[in-house]
DNA sequence: AACTCGGGGAG
DNA sequence: CTCCCAGAGTT
């Protein structure tokens, strides 16, 4: 008789990978993990789960940092309503919590950023508590264990405690089985039935429909914007800005900038939008260079020009946080930038190394 | 339920 | 190139 939730335990604890936040004992930690993992492979997160903690080791010293430094810890990994979530949810706890996470399921769901997987992933691992958490990859194994297309998220909140039910109260290392289960055997494509420790109740397995389950939603083409934006040099210093808070990549500086209208040269563009958003006159001198870039639901070539400061925009002495800014290329890499204007940065500073003259200087 | 919100690795 | 990922918030 085929026992799935003692077969997923024996599994798992034979092979545990390391996995960010998997060893840790810390609710915190283990928190943070989760959140970088949103929508994020696991290699990616890496190298910027070992920074984030050893620059926020604690929900005090999150609190009490800038959402700017956040936004910097985070920048490059996408999805920034994550870090301000992050940020925010610290400061709620400091408030209501007394710097701790709170176990309940219930309250752990109220913070912000932090929604039905990412609560039951904490109270099962972190705390040890009998809830489901699925993720993608949990939806996977389960529908095809069962067989299913389109499962609603009770269905599989059903499943899955069902699962956790016979787990002996391994609730958290069950969940944790179910993800690993996911990653690396039962894959969207070319999954390795024979290494999996349940294929014997897999009923897709069974009626051979595993390439079917679950069904995928058909999928709309990307629209494509071309982007035009500016280098404003006024002597050798650079204008940037930051994108509001909510909305695409919020929080975020960049190079000022917008969509090219039809019948609208990108050059112009770029002179146009500077005016427009931040009240700065300038002439555009010469093309400095192109960027193509992928987002979930468009794609955009940002056409980036070098341009010189005529009159308007802030004073050349600001506070931290002002935006727009005057700022030297060399500070460029203590702001947070999206990763379009990030490889602009790149190139600009590789650039700098070779003897040149600055566009912008007399 | 549909839509928004990044980036990157795999195939 | 396409697909999709250790999802959450908003409407």
């Amino acid at each position: 008789m085929s026992d799935p939730a003692h077969e997923l335990l024996a599994w798992f604890r034979t092979r545990q990978r390391a996995v960010p936040g998997r060893r840790e004992a810390d609710p915190y930690r283990i928190w943070v993990a989760e959140v970088m993992a949103q929508q994020t492979r696991i290699q990616t997160v890496a190298p910027y789960y070992d920074s984030f903690l050893e620059r926020f080791p604690d929900i005090a010293a999150l609190a009490a940092s800038s959402l700017d430094d956040v936004l910097k810890a985070w920048e490059g990994l996408g999805y920034y309503g994550r870090a301000r979530n992050l940020h925010r949810a610290a400061r709620e706890l400091m408030r209501d919590y007394g710097g701790r996470l709170p176990e309940d399921p219930a309250r752990l769901r109220a913070l912000p950023g932090i929604g039905p997987y990412t609560a039951g992933a904490l109270a099962s691992i972190a705390f040890g508590r009998p809830e489901p958490a699925v993720d993608g990859n949990v939806r996977r194994v389960l529908s095809r264990l069962r067989d299913l297309e389109a499962p609603s998220p009770p269905v599989l909140d059903a499943l899955a405690r069902s699962l956790i039910a016979d787990a002996d109260g391994e609730a958290g290392p069950l969940n944790q089985a179910l993800m690993d289960l996911g990653s690396s055997v039962c894959t969207p494509r070319s999954p390795r039935c024979p290494d999996c420790p349940v294929s014997a109740s897999c009923l897709s397995l069974e009626r051979g429909t595993v390439s079917l389950r679950p069904g995928r939603r058909p999928r709309r083409e990307l629209p494509h914007h071309d982007i035009g934006a500016a280098l404003v040099w006024r002597g050798s210093m650079l204008l940037i800005a930051r994108r509001p808070e909510d909305g695409l990549l919020g929080g975020l500086w960049e190079f000022p900038g917008g969509k090219v209208e039809t019948g609208e040269s990108p050059a112009e563009a770029a002179r146009r939008e500077v005016r427009e958003e931040l009240d700065v006159e300038t002439e555009i001198l010469r093309p400095a260079d192109t960027v193509r870039h992928a987002y979930s639901h468009f794609r955009i070539t940002l056409h980036l020009f070098h341009a010189r400061w005529v009159s308007g925009g802030p004073p050349l002495a600001a506070g931290p946080a002002d935006s727009p800014r005057w700022v030297r290329p060399d500070e460029l890499v203590l702001y947070a930038f999206p990763a379009a204007n990030r490889a602009i940065i790149r190139r600009l500073s590789r650039a700098e190394e070779a003897p040149h003259r600055h566009p912008g200087q007399a």
